[in-house]
Order: C-alpha cells, then structure tokens, then sequence
DNA sequence: GTTATGACGGCAT
DNA sequence: TATGCCGCCATAA
C-alpha cells in the first residue's frame, strides 16, 4: 500500500470540500512519492472518481495550468464553490485554515 | 544511450 | 519578487 497510486487515491479521496494539500504533501504521505510523481498520477486519474481539484501547488498556484489551462479554469471554479478563498493574485491562499492535515482524518490502512 | 520535459518543491542567488 | 539549480522519475524524441 505504502508508496502506490491507490494511496494516493485514498488520500486525495478524503481531502474535505473547502480545504486542499499541496503535491508534496501528498506525496510525504505516500512516502516514497514524490511531488512530481504524485501530479503524473493525478494527471492519469481525471476521468477516475477523485476531487483532483483540492489538489494544488505548495505555494497555492494551480500548476494544471501548465497541461491545460481551461482545467485550471474548472479547478478554480470548484474550489471557490467549496468556498476556498483565493489571493488578489490568483493562488490558493495556503492558510492553516484551508490546507488540509492527513493527521486529522483519522487515516484507517487496510 | 542521452536529452528534454512534465499537474513539483526547496534552497540559493 | 524573480530566476536558476538540483533532486526526483516516468516518458517521449
């Protein structure tokens, strides 16, 4: 389990609506991921149930822009449906607040 | 085989 | 604030 790409789904799975983990969280989770490794996976999963979309930079910016900016777009707009508040400057202010911390789900391993 | 490039991130300039 | 570099690693050229 430790390290696959069902852990990551699993996790990213139980990021609540309103709040968001950057890559590298995500992958220090899922220790021995990387950062990068961790946006390939997602890259494969948007057709999967996953909210992709709570997942974003470590400095706030939704770096899917890069692959398609229209899905940077609709990642916006679900965020703030969420109500997950963004700077003056378009990134996802990284507030303790709106940053999730696996530590509080209460994580259960099968 | 080697290089370049990605849904990355941290540190040094 | 803004680049640049390096570590990371799968993929494509």
């Amino acid at each position: 389990m430790r390290g696959s790409v069902e852990q990551v789904y699993a996790l990213v799975r139980r990021i609540p609506a309103g709040k968001v983990m950057s890559y590298g969280q995500v992958a220090a989770w899922c220790a021995p991921l990387t950062a990068r490794q961790v946006g390939r996976i997602l890259a494969g999963a948007l057709e999967d149930d996953l909210p992709w979309w709570r997942v974003v930079g470590s400095d706030g910016r939704l770096r899917i822009h890069k692959r398609d900016p229209m899905l940077a777009q609709l990642q916006r707009a679900y965020l703030q449906q969420e109500g997950v508040i963004f700077t003056a400057d378009g990134r996802v202010q990284m507030t303790p607040e709106q940053v999730a911390d696996p530590a509080t789900f209460e994580v259960e391993f099968s």
